[in-house]
DNA sequence: CTGAAAGCGCTAACAA
DNA sequence: TTGTTAGCGCTTTCAG
């Protein structure tokens, strides 16, 4: 049963009774046929179970209306983005055709086989690879920078401002009184530059001492961060990203340190984890959707070749006051 | 620059001096050609950065050679498992094409675009729908799911044997001379009525009384269940999955409860939550290689029409003791 | 070992 | 409004 072939769409116009174009244009919902002849020509193609072959119509029409996407399957925030760029797409003309960094499998590997896939445009997920490939790259397509900063004037760049973010947790943590914030950074992650010099910046502003602490992305980083921080600790800290500040508030509270009562704390991103009700984040939203939507609307803009301004666009993050800020002791 | 046509196998061809058949023959390291000539026709596609075109490829062979997987963007577990299929789908002669099941994209949503895309088979990562909706796909295509049993003769399963799992952690846990060992559920979720199964079995076997607690998969439910059992808290928990666990971790300590040390827990998956040092947390492992080789092995077996024995595949897990497992105190 | 020719399923010109 | 025709880039017979 199953090795009976799938209809084409000569099949349907067989049967309907109708030249091959007439479903063509019926299938893709183009203007030219008559109501009649739509409706026999649907009904014979919902009789077969038909369904248009892709590869045959994107190889005919040339173009694959096809987007590739490069994410770190191991990324919480990534996770997020995706999710809004699957919403995004909707209603627009074109699909995803998603490709995973893996602990076995980079990010060439990742782009190579959309490449294959004849993607009209590459959105990268907090790319890693040097601005030098990524030029290298988008000499031959369009690509977007999802979440990091490239210094090229080929890549395209959506992203947080990252600096004023920092910058806004600040101010949030200065206002309910607090001098000594600390700052566990990223390291080299995609924005941890950004979110470092908008603590420094923030910190000047209200005239008060910085300190950094070397952090990461993941958790096993922000705890041993937290461990260093435990011998002279502040009275906030705001953190790289919110996956870094689980690592943080894991080891404050084994070493019953009350958060926000002894220490206050502002993640960053407002991912899935700030906002389970036992970590319940203060956090530094970044706007997913508008970033989501405008990676794809930049996406689409470029493969369209339409004229464009701003190379960067620059979303402004917003805090998201939950319950691991409180006024210093 | 950006608007070259891309170099096609009649490009390479004409700069080969050769025939399209023979550039093709190259191309796909079939034999067929002299020395000399392969020599060439390599020489001339490098140097035109010449890449088949894979839509082109198989609407003329008839297959995609792309098989589908179906994964939850949000579900570290899953991240696992996509992790290992590439690995290994790595010399097999097929692609993965990957379509995610988000917030705001369901199931069948993500089965529907995979459709599309001439995929020859289906491999669900712990799939929510129903065994009907399943076994009517499974009369389209091979589907697989993985993780998850599905009660009809037209799927293919490939899971761990969840209730030897929990079996392992009580044993591992009255081994250490705990007789008050709880298990927190996961409700209706893939492998949790298994699990829960297995946990009572293994608590009769060791002739112990058994309290089974409503869960979840996710870091809050697992939480609200750590926050019931403070009233009354036994002196081993097992888990559901590692994701529950952490939430229960998290409560925990923050009622300042010590695990190991007042409180033994197991999780389940060995997922990288699991790992972490913070963590740290004794696991049952699924055997995630095993799983993800069968998996992929046994979708291509389908595809291929090779005779089946055994519809499920069962995969043993182990225990990985790490630091929240000791004797009672 | 090599080449010529047919055609996968579809879309886009064009003609009717 | 409808049908006809010619390929998209590739693989696959089948001759040479």
């Amino acid at each position: 049963m199953r090795d009976e072939r799938r209809p084409t769409l000569t099949d349907v116009a067989e049967r309907a009774g109708v030249s091959k174009s007439l479903v063509s244009l019926v299938m893709r919902d183009e203007p030219g046929a008559g109501a009649e002849t739509r409706r026999r020509v649907l009904e014979a193609a919902g009789q077969l179970g038909y369904q248009p072959d892709s590869r045959a119509r994107l190889l005919r029409s040339g173009r694959s209306r096809l987007l590739g996407v490069v994410f770190g399957i191991q990324h919480p925030f990534h996770a997020d983005l995706v999710t809004g760029l699957y919403t995004a797409a909707r209603e627009t003309g074109y699909e995803l055709a998603l490709s995973a960094v893996t602990a076995d499998r980079d990010e060439a590997e990742a782009i190579a086989g959309l490449l294959q896939d004849r993607c009209e445009a590459l959105i990268l997920l907090g790319p890693h690879s040097s601005a030098a490939s990524l030029a290298r790259l988008s000499g031959r397509m369009p690509v977007v920078s999802l979440a990091r900063p490239v210094r090229h004037t080929g890549v395209d760049v959506v992203r947080s401002a990252d600096a004023e973010g920092s910058g806004l947790a600040v101010d949030h943590l200065a206002g309910l009184g607090h001098t000594a914030i600390a700052h566990i950074d990223g390291g080299r992650a995609p924005g941890a530059a950004e979110r470092r010099r908008g603590y420094r910046a923030a910190m000047d502003r209200h005239g008060l001492t910085g300190r950094i602490l070397p952090g990461g992305l993941t958790e096993s980083e922000g705890a041993a961060a937290a461990r260093a921080l435990l011998a002279d600790p502040p009275t906030a800290v705001t953190v790289f990203n919110d996956r870094c500040a689980t690592g943080v508030l894991d080891v404050l509270s084994r070493n019953g340190i009350a958060v926000p009562d002894e220490l206050s704390m502002v993640g960053y991103d407002d991912s899935s984890l700030a906002r389970l009700a036992h970590i319940n984040l203060t956090t530094v939203a970044q706007d997913v959707t508008t970033m989501t939507r405008s990676a794809l609307t930049r996406a689409i803009a470029r493969v369209q070749n339409e004229p464009i301004t701003r190379r960067e666009i620059i979303v402004p993050p917003h805090l998201v006051v939950r319950g691991t800020t409180a006024p210093p002791a």
